[in-house]
DNA sequence: GTCTATATACAGATAGAC
DNA sequence: GTCTATCTGTATATAGAC
């Protein structure tokens, strides 16, 4: 079972690959073993033999999506002000959960929070939790180096990401035809950070 | 069909109401039409017979959910400050959010927003669109009565209802077990309200 | 381990009596 | 209109050959 550099643990790769993609692509339900299987140009029994059942297989497939994002590590260096700092974690933040492979992932852990609140729970301590710990820790950092004035750090990182969601990612969570446009995006996530940094830059 | 009040126009509502809630709790392909029909206290046929299959009873079931929020008709009452007046806006906003019922009716729309993006859509319409438009009116007001200055209304509340979530909103839509306390809630929801005061009270 | 073929259950939807 | 009984497809899961 350890990493055997085999045709098994290949299959298991494919199958897994195969998994994630209908799984957030489709939904749990309208997922059907056979497909995954066909998918990942496998025996269904394959399937069954590698992985319990279907739980078992929907649990380890979204699990391996469930990871730490890309906003990790951030670093706060000493010549830049605090809005260039803050301006690029804004904007791949604002990437980051406009893209639709994300909002997948987060869609069916949401569908599915009732009947596997592991998955959920973990996509949650893994992203949004992950990351709101992330930037509060810069903006504790801008906070001692006197950039700005953050009482609560973790309450300020909450809110700046909370915000910069905007009508553009409610619009693709629902699925809604108009989108909002690249330029309007840009707009909003500028007004956002102008007006976080109002609100702490000083008291 | 119009409004008979007979014993079909009964069942039909006892088939709505089931449906429902069916579909809320546990979701589209979870809820069988047997399970709708025993529900119901009714045969199955005579589910299908007032809908015609279950994508339109669920079409019916959500849409009657998707009404616009208690929190319309906002007014501006002269002898009120702008703090107070945002502050009943902000508790009524939370309250409504943190609801399990509107939870789940999010839930349920976003999982089958590829499915049926008709029903997402139109709770997307009644619920945050609507919601947005009722706030940003109220900070107009605000704005000419010189409280506030805010450049783009529509921005302003958007940032404001977003901000509001908080991790308490993620943690029920995740269906993480550790809830936010109730006072923690409205120590976060007056952190929100101050912060935005800051940053929009003046230039 | 991997395949084809099959068992079993239950879903959505319909037929026909009353 | 409403019911009981049924059809038909397809899902998860398993049996048994190679």
């Amino acid at each position: 079972m350890k990493k055997p550099r085999s045709k098994s643990e290949e299959k298991r790769q494919q199958i897994l690959d195969s998994a994630t993609l209908l799984f957030t692509e489709r939904g749990f339900a309208d997922t059907s073993m056979d497909q995954v299987a066909k998918q990942a140009e496998v025996s269904k029994q394959t399937v069954y033999s590698h992985f319990g059942g279907k739980d078992e297989l929907f649990t380890a497939a979204i699990e391996r999506r469930c990871v730490a994002s890309d906003l990790k590590d951030l670093e706060v260096s000493d010549d830049q002000s605090a809005r260039t700092i803050l301006q690029q974690i804004c904007a791949r933040f604002v990437d980051l959960i406009l893209s639709e492979d994300v909002v997948r992932v987060h869609r069916v852990c949401v569908s599915q929070a009732v009947a596997y609140p592991e998955v959920a729970r973990l996509f949650y301590k893994a992203g949004p939790q992950q990351t709101i710990s992330e930037v509060a820790r810069v903006l504790e950092q801008l906070d001692a180096r006197g950039d700005l004035v953050v009482d609560d750090s973790r309450y300020a990182a909450t809110q700046l990401l909370l915000m910069l969601k905007g009508e553009a990612r409610m619009r693709i969570e629902y699925n809604v035809e108009e989108k909002i446009s690249k330029t309007e995006i840009e707009s909003y996530t500028e007004n956002c950070l102008d007006m976080f940094l109002r609100a702490y830059s000083s008291r």
